[in-house]
DNA sequence: CACCACTATTGACAATATGTACATAGCATG
DNA sequence: CATGCTATGTACATATTGTCAATAGTGGTG
């Protein structure tokens, strides 16, 4: 208890957007879905629950219909309340395999930095 | 006119900052040293130059101290503009590590993804 | 000396991203 | 009709980032 570390421990929120962009264009590979449920499904993916909040995937889909990677059209005539139907596009497909080849660069990255880290005390270049 | 599909294909900037700190944080790990040297040794451990660009590495450098994980002292009796030499304490220490550990699970939701990008077609599951 | 280039740090501003909380609305149940 | 679940959306505050400019010391050139 007590001591001062708090501040550089407690973690601040992740910045997931790259990886729920990610997810959410996955999920849509499957097939047509909804925010709802989409949202429930990407911590199976491995998401954490936090940057998943419904608010915050509602916002980032409609964010990639403007920007063309995903279109959606309003669920006809089931009960309840209505459902957004996103799907992803041709644009979107495309997208995540852009995505996905930049992920692959941070992975590079992040080996490197590992390996630096794990060069310990060897100071030599 | 043009296709409309520029607006998702020109790379929006990456989000560098988890990796800078990290980067600066291995650099001062050698040894005390002061923000233009920094921000020129960053590419080099792999970071996107872009993302080094000096005022921003001066920035994260002030931010970093303000959480305690570097301390600064001016150098002293040198020629030329001033420095601001940085060093790591040991919360940056610390916190090196446990950013590391977190980066470890960074790389663990990306084959994650990885996987299931690769799944094609396969909607099973 | 006037001018320029390089080193070195900082501050200010706008644009974007994110967290959080709330608002709306349909339907079902007791 | 109060409550709770499904379902979507909006609004506001804050954090992060890119960009540009300001300041300052030193040295070289004409």
């Amino acid at each position: 208890m007590g001591n001062g570390q708090r501040k550089s421990q407690n973690q601040p929120p992740r910045r997931m957007g790259r990886f729920l962009r990610i997810g959410l264009l996955l999920l849509l590979r499957r097939g047509e879905n909804y925010g709802y449920i989409l949202a429930a499904e990407l911590p199976k993916l491995g998401l954490p629950r936090q940057s998943s909040v419904h608010s915050v995937i509602y916002r980032l889909l409609r964010r990639m219909e403007e920007e063309g990677l995903v279109s959606s059209r309003w669920e006809t005539s089931q009960r309840g309340p209505r459902r957004r139907l996103y799907s992803i596009t041709r644009q979107g497909e495309i997208a995540l395999d852009i995505l996905m080849a930049r992920l692959l660069e941070t992975t590079a990255l992040i080996e490197r930095l590992a390996a630096v880290y794990h060069a310990n005390g060897d100071v030599s270049q």
